[in-house]
DNA sequence: GCCGCAATGACGTCGGACGTCATGGGCGCT
DNA sequence: AGCGCCCATGACGTCCGACGTCATTGCGGC
């Protein structure tokens, strides 16, 4: 490593906060000796360590995820999300990202997929491709349960293979890179035992895009949608980034005259 | 961990390539032994290990930062980036979601903020408050550079000091996450020593919220606008996880007026 | 019965994270 | 000049875990 930006950050933030190293190190049970030797570099912290620290500096979760990110380890994730969405102009701004949508759909999740809000366009694809007669209770709400489960989008997605296969691939990958969250987990599991999941292919072919093409057709309704994922913020913040937009454009132009025709 | 999620994966994916246990380890230089206790789990691999096996497996990059995450590491991070926008439909979204915007603005960067895109309302604000006369090269084509350059949008920018402070926090930050990214190091160093930057505030008090406001004025024309950032692609889908939108709102009616005006 | 494959037991090496104690040097204060 | 405070650093030591070698056992298939 070139410039060793853990120990910069590591004096940087211990400065900030006006402890000598000895005080830090033993509020922190690390010797000092070994502290000084992380603020030059000549150590380097296990995630213990790094844990430890930022913990006693009382850092903020986003900082210690960039001292963790700075040291080489991944970064640890909250069960939260909700609240930053209490944030007033953050969420005025998502209102007005999914208002410009319009007519199109774009729909707000967060990193279990439930939908948390929904602009008009997408709430009358719902509408329209969604039977509300017997769809099961939570199945509208979350995305992966309205692909997957027999009572969702399913019956009206001509090319549910793909789709289903996708959204699985997606909800595999998020378990495998944060082994902590078991909401997600479970979710994983639930949707395993819906009927005929288990026969969508295994692993993809390295696909996964961050977009993807959604055909949908009920009665005499028919679109062509291909949809791209968004997410707030930039991927090293991690304040509200578990929430995740994703906004649904017409696929050809006969989509598009239905699109502007309701 | 409840469940390891690597062990599970390296199976996986040796299954998928179809190897045995001691040809991969062949391959790999690793000792058969510890191939198998990675894959039960009873072993946990370095960060170094995870590189390896996931090089003789021929891993997408994505696939590889899936694995490093898994294991609990930091992800690598590629120089391209650039081509991930030739993949069509992805260029297609983004286009029109640059243009659903209009007339509000929105650009979209590469990862050192560089402007690959732009849409109508953006080139009107950038027209309006950007002094297209004397303006050093590259600065217009550059936020970092447009923000902090004397010569950039910084006469027109009443709030300056705040907008700085969050561009440079934000370069630094991204500095320390990805300390192999040399091109984004230059422009952080470049930066700081344009005149006044040094000035700007250390560390701001946990700050870093995804949005933020500007306020422009120049001649006659003011516009107080707060703007959000977004990533294509999900956090853990580092395909194009480089390319950032930053979307512009009215703040206020007037402002609002005035860019419908136009 | 033989073979490919995976698991696992016993044992070893080694590097690095982290500890303890002691020393020396820079800097401000009186 | 003298005294504290803060930091770096030398010379040790401990310990754990990543990873290696060799041999053994158990499994399913031709």
């Amino acid at each position: 490593m070139t410039h060793d930006a853990f120990a910069g950050l590591l004096k940087r933030w211990r400065a900030a906060r006006r402890l000598s190293q000895e005080q830090l190190a033993l509020e922190a049970g690390v010797s000092t000796r070994h502290l000084s030797f992380l603020e030059t570099g000549k150590s380097k912290p296990s995630r213990e360590m790094v844990l430890r620290l930022t913990a006693t500096l009382a850092l903020a979760l986003k900082e210690r995820n960039v001292m963790l990110a700075s040291a080489g380890f991944a970064p640890i994730f909250t069960a939260r999300s909700l609240e930053s969405l209490e944030l007033a102009p953050v969420r005025r701004a998502i209102e007005l990202l999914l208002q410009k949508q319009e007519p199109y759909g774009a729909v707000l999740f967060d990193r279990c997929w439930n939908v948390l809000r929904m602009n008009e366009g997408a709430a009358r694809l719902m509408g329209c491709f969604l039977d509300p007669a017997h769809a099961a209770p939570g199945v509208a709400t979350n995305l992966v349960r309205a692909i997957l489960h027999p009572s969702g989008l399913r019956p009206a997605l001509v090319n549910w293979v793909e789709v289903a296969q996708v959204a699985l691939e997606r909800l595999e990958r998020e378990c495998a890179t944060e082994p902590t969250d078991e909401a997600r987990r479970a979710l994983l599991e639930e949707v395993r035992c819906y009927p005929g999941v288990d026969a969508v292919g295994p692993i993809a072919p390295e696909g996964g895009a961050p977009t993807s093409l959604v055909h949908l057709k009920r009665g005499r309704d028919e679109a062509r949608l291909f949809t791209m994922l968004t997410t707030i913020g930039t991927p090293l913040d991690v304040t509200a980034q578990e929430l995740t937009i994703e906004s649904y454009f017409p696929a050809d132009e006969a989509t598009e005259r239905w699109l502007q025709g309701r």
